[in-house]
DNA sequence: ACCTTGCTTGACGTTCGCGTAAGCCAAACG
DNA sequence: CGTTTGGCTTACGCGAACGTCAAGCAAGGT
């Protein structure tokens, strides 16, 4: 049931915890493209690859539109040669701003770890007092 | 001149690239507090920390909301037990999703990477081709 | 035959994160 | 003294990313 079928709106929905308009959104936006049995529409394991990726890129807050242009990237088929240029130097400099976001959540991490820290002592002086009286 | 004096709107703007608009804005929003000299906003080593860490958070696709929330973490000053207790258990959170956002990131560097390095292969193939006529 | 269930297409509404004037001080400069 | 410079408030505008009706079709149950 998992690879090759096809799902409805609402199994995407129940999935990918999305709401109906979002992936009809995303369609209008021509982020996925599922295929229609009359009217309804049949989202493919492909559409799904791309939901993912774009659910994925959504979280480090790149915008429907950047994300559009990476999903293009992943899905080269016979593009033009000036054209996959194009996007394999869009694509580098994505990856520049991915790896740069990375040592910023790094040092975000080590942050936080220390206020975390921080945070556990004055807990632990708090309760020695409660405790003292 | 860098650490305890106060900066005016103009040099806040240049140092950090943001507009007046924007600084204003995240003073409405209260994630920002510069004192008033006169009309005039002078904003202190306490708001350039903040605004350091509201940029960064924005990176990080964190609404304003939940960037505020977190500034409040970082800004613990003489607070109730519990309320100290409940702030901790937050930031314990925060770290968890922080971690979890470096893994996915790692992934998605990894993905980027194959298909870059595919991408050269194809591109490569097209420059022997033409070359080749 | 009817009604529910699931999906469809508009189309207008909403929230977020600012941009962009418009108009008003006030200090500083020529 | 006028005027540029820099900041202020108020307020309307705007694109992004959907939410939320409204109205309609189409298949399936009773």
């Amino acid at each position: 049931m998992s690879d090759d079928t096809t799902m409805t709106i609402r199994q995407m929905c129940d999935t990918y915890d999305v709401t109906p308009r979002t992936l009809r959104f995303y369609e209008a936006k021509e982020l996925l493209f599922p295929i229609r049995q009359g009217t309804k529409r049949l989202f493919t394991r492909r559409d799904r690859a791309r939901l993912k990726l774009i659910l994925r890129g959504k979280r480090f807050g790149f915008s429907l539109e950047e994300i559009r242009q990476l999903l293009d990237l992943y899905d080269v088929g016979d593009q033009q040669a000036t054209q996959l240029a194009k996007t394999y130097e869009l694509a580098k400099h994505r990856l520049d701003d991915m790896v740069h976001q990375r040592e910023e959540l790094d040092e975000a991490i080590d942050d936080l770890k220390k206020q975390l820290e921080w945070g556990a002592k004055r807990l632990e002086e708090l309760h020695a007092k409660s405790a003292a009286e």
